[in-house]
DNA sequence: AAAGCGTGGCT
DNA sequence: TAGCCAAGCTT
């Protein structure tokens, strides 16, 4: 007795993978990286793409094969220059992994991008989905994919009653058994196509799409209840004290975050969470005794900034204070430095800091 | 193996 | 406004 979940619509695979590759032909779209078969370039362009959109990725891409338009040129850069290039697209482990991949490639494959899964996906930042997209993309292999959009796409064309977290076996085999052994490139590239826009998330435009016959959520009508989602517990929200310290000729101080977690060595403006039955101000000065060893004075109100991450969600209240006394200490962080306001624009900061900037250069130095 | 890790767009 | 979602990987 054949299920909903294993039938898979009962038709021959050649046939699927006809239908999608035909659609591609026509439909397929173009985007910067297609036009690239060098696999450093592929690499970087499946690296932003990570959890990124692909409007969103078009401008860093450009912009980074401009920079860096070699593996060499990226192994031999800064880090920190990296992740300036990187500021503001988010994830920024994956800029860290880039570049020490990039060296790792230098020093363990001559420099040459490697062609074998195994080393592929042994590399930093490089988990089996990306291994599988780079080699298909770049030499052709028949490895195959499993991003959101696939998942999203064998979940309705199976139809998946279950969480895709919790059948990710499963998806993976049926991607590697429908993979078109002839035209792994194009086919994985029409299966994310597909799903990025056909069978989206919100409104599926199932009319159009060329396996509407033979997917079993759409025969079912279960396309919108087609993947289902885990429940997430409501995200914790943090209330944040914020200094822009000024020293006596008008220089701010900024501290480098530690090379690892989140925002990793990306510089920021320095605070910390407000405790419980503690003032803003009580706070700030607290916690720069703590993380600098330093005196202030805290003054007027800069501005105040709502920022959602991923597992939380923060109120930065920016306050603009005045160095009193003590020399400034990494207790903390990485690095520490007085830098001029327009000095501020050469370092990576994260988001939230950016409108912290913007707020420093409409205000200029403290009045008081 | 469950949690940590950014940001922008849309509802 | 707050929540959801998007070309996942690491520890």
């Amino acid at each position: 007795m054949p299920t909903v979940q294993d039938s898979g619509g009962g038709y021959p695979l050649p046939a699927l993978r006809f239908a999608l590759l035909n659609w591609y032909q026509q439909q397929g779209r173009d985007l910067p990286w297609r036009h690239s078969r060098d696999p450093y370039a592929i690499w970087v362009s499946e690296i932003m793409l990570q959890q990124t959109q692909v409007a969103t990725v078009i401008p860093y891409y450009q912009r980074w094969l401009a920079t860096f338009p070699t593996l060499p040129d990226l192994a031999a850069a800064e880090l920190e220059t990296v992740l300036k290039l990187w500021q503001g697209l988010g994830y920024y482990a994956r800029a860290r992994h880039l570049h020490r991949a990039a060296q790792q490639i230098m020093t363990h494959h001559a420099g040459e991008f490697p062609r074998s899964y195994e080393a592929v996906v042994a590399l930093p930042g490089i988990g089996r989905s990306t291994a599988g997209a780079i080699l298909s993309a770049a030499f052709n292999q028949p490895q195959p994919i499993l991003d959101g959009n696939v998942k999203r796409v064998l979940a309705r064309l199976y139809g998946l009653t279950v969480p895709p977290k919790q059948a990710e076996a499963q998806l993976w085999q049926w991607s590697a058994q429908l993979l078109c052994p002839q035209s792994p490139r194009d086919f994985n590239q029409a299966l994310m196509d597909l799903g990025a826009t056909i069978c989206t998330p919100r409104h599926p435009l199932c009319h159009a799409c060329p396996w509407q016959h033979h997917c079993l959520a759409h025969r079912h009508q279960l396309t919108h209840e087609i993947p289902r989602k885990m429940s997430r517990s409501p995200l914790p929200h943090k209330k944040i004290g914020v200094a822009v310290i000024w020293n006596a000729t008008g220089q701010i101080l900024i501290d480098r975050r530690p090379p690892t977690g989140l925002l990793g060595g990306l510089w920021e403006f320095p605070g910390g969470k407000i405790e419980p039955n503690e003032t803003v101000q009580e706070c700030i000065q607290r916690e720069i005794r703590e993380e600098l060893g330093i005196e202030i004075r805290v003054g007027e109100h800069l501005i105040d900034i709502d920022h959602a991450y991923t597992h939380f969600r923060v109120t930065l209240h920016v306050y603009y204070c005045q160095h009193l006394s003590g020399t400034p200490q990494p207790l903390e962080c990485d690095a520490i430095r007085w830098v001029t306001p327009e000095e501020l624009e050469q370092f990576p900061f994260p988001k939230a800091n950016t409108a912290i900037i913007q707020a420093i250069h409409e205000r200029g130095r403290p009045t008081a």
